[in-house]
RNA sequence: GGCGUCGUACCCAAGUGGUUUAAGGGAGCGGUCUGCAAAACCGCGAUUCAUCGGUUCGAAUCCGAUCGACGCCUCCA
């Protein structure tokens, strides 16, 4: 029993057990705001929410801390091209993410630390780290994390310093490293990071990209905390530094577990801004695709699996939300009060199947069959009022999880609901060509009728 | 070159030594129901788990080899 996570770091499926009671301190790292996120980025996040949607399900507190990168190569190229500057490039990006990230019924973390007001922590940080003899400053006045200092350096990704040596890009002419494969912690400020630059103990500059992670992390969850977790591409070298700076500067041990997603891909390469093939989330709503079939499509293959991203794929996601949300609407039509918990067994299969590194497929097919197993009894009429409504009471327990179940119903204006209403006369005089008229209409609305024994049934149409 | 993940039906995908002559979803076909639809239900659908060899009383599951796909080693979710 409990949950159990796959940790990256040792290589195996491990119980679950947070540092104190039943708080759970949880970091991820977070977008980089210099241009709209790519569905393939909301991938991770989506694994992040079902993280922290089991944990909530299973009890547990959770605190959760998403850094925002405001401030890097990217940001600084980026304003130069624009002629602009941080603070005015930044916020619509931010923005964006926001909305983005409320359009997929992701839960929003506790804190969204900005790098940018977090500078003083970092170059703190920074210090305490030259101080304990981890980091040096060079002559232009960056300072750097010296790897081999580190003697753990390489332990979460499993690389060697000795074949990074052979592989590190030589970059001494943009900074004057001892090491090619020295990290910087501070990077002196240079003509072409134009008005980005802040004061420090070396010399005027900005935060190298990792050390944002390690303060940050920190200063909200304290220096030992349960979970840290992101996409596989930042594994290395970004998480292997933070664990460098963080165990270097205060010595005692970093993070319980690390959690790594692994990538969306497009034609069976990974989605990437510089491959350029990749879809915003606004590409994909207009090309009519809902939020919801978006989000059970990125929700519903395990986390540490590859999903390839095709529009039959997200069709046939469309099709499976829309059978959820079917049922859903033959239990409202029926339901008496929702109390009752005839149905636990279900949830307690569901969790079970779900505490094993977050089974997603499984919990699935524990859903779906009973599902299956309710709508004989719907077609039989052998299901009783009460027993809808303790079914309902568990499909919103999944749908705590799932999160694309339950919708705000349709609200009809006056000239629609006459039109049912004229429909449902139609029939009765079984006027059929006027009927399938207004049913038609509806359709390019995106709203399905169905005509029941209990009478019309409006529904919202996700699948194209 | 180093490190790692993966290959299960038309598509997605769970299962990682016996309770599986392999869950679940989608698509398809046939049927029930329906004015027609839609939804739902019933039935059909892998004698087989990339290939070959080995271990074992027993393998999709363990080991080896081969083939193929992908990721990281450089910014990246």
């Amino acid at each position: 029993m409990g949950l159990k996570l796959y940790n990256s770091f040792t290589r195996k499926v491990e119980s679950f057990q947070p540092i104190d009671n039943n708080k759970v301190r949880l970091y991820s790292c977070g977008p980089t705001i210099y241009d709209f996120a790519h569905i393939g980025n909301f991938r991770a996040f989506i694994f992040i929410d079902l993280l922290k949607r089991i944990l909530k399900f299973s009890g547990y507190e959770v605190n959760h801390v998403m850094n925002i990168t405001d401030v890097d190569d990217r940001i600084i190229k980026k304003c130069g091209v624009e002629n602009t500057s941080i603070s005015e490039l930044t916020p619509q990006y931010l923005d964006a993410f926001y909305e983005d990230m409320n359009i997929l019924g992701i839960e929003p973390a506790e804190y969204y630390p900005l790098a940018t007001e977090h500078i003083a922590d970092m170059i703190k940080l920074i210090e305490k780290l030259v101080e304990r003899k981890h980091a040096y400053i060079t002559n232009e006045g960056s300072v750097f994390f010296d790897i081999t200092s580190f003697v753990d350096y390489g332990k979460l990704s499993k690389i060697s310093t000795d074949s990074l040596k052979q592989t590190a890009r030589v970059s001494s002419d943009e900074y004057e490293k001892e090491n090619p494969t020295d990290f910087a912690l501070w990077k002196a400020w240079k003509p072409e990071d134009g008005d980005v630059g802040w004061n420090s103990p070396w010399v005027k500059g900005r935060p190298g990209w990792h050390i944002e992670c390690s303060a940050m992390s920190m200063k909200y969850l304290g220096e030992y905390f349960d979970i840290h977790c992101g996409g596989t591409d930042l594994m290395f070298p970004h998480h292997e530094n933070e664990i460098a700076q963080s165990v270097g500067a205060t010595g005692n041990e970093f993070v319980n577990i690390w959690l790594h997603c692994e990538h969306l891909l497009v034609n069976n390469t990974k989605m990437s801004k510089s491959l350029g093939n990749y879809f915003t989330l606004k590409d994909l709503l207009e090309k009519g695709f809902a939020p919801e079939t978006l989000r059970y499509f990125l929700l519903t293959t395990h986390y540490r699996q590859k999903i390839n991203l095709t529009f039959e794929h997200l069709d046939a996601a469309a099709s499976s939300v829309e059978r959820l949300r079917d049922f859903r609407c033959r239990l409202e039509l029926l339901a008496g009060e929702l109390k009752g918990k005839t149905y636990a067994y279900v949830e307690e299969n569901f969790l079970k199947v779900m505490n094993e590194d977050l089974n997603i497929s499984a919990g699935l097919a524990v859903i779906f069959n009973w599902i299956r197993d309710m709508n004989r009894h719907l077609d039989l009429n052998s299901l009783s009022s009460e027993l809808a409504g303790e079914a309902l009471v568990l499909l919103k327990r999944f749908d705590m999880i799932l999160n694309v179940i339950f919708e705000e119903g349709i609200v009809l204006n006056q000239k629609d609901s006459d039109l049912i209403k004229e429909r449902e006369v139609a029939r009765q005089n079984k006027r059929w060509t006027r009927a399938d008229e207004i049913r038609e209409y509806f359709l390019k609305k995106n709203i399905t009728l169905e005509d029941t024994a209990k009478g019309t049934v409006i529904k919202r149409k996700i699948k194209q």
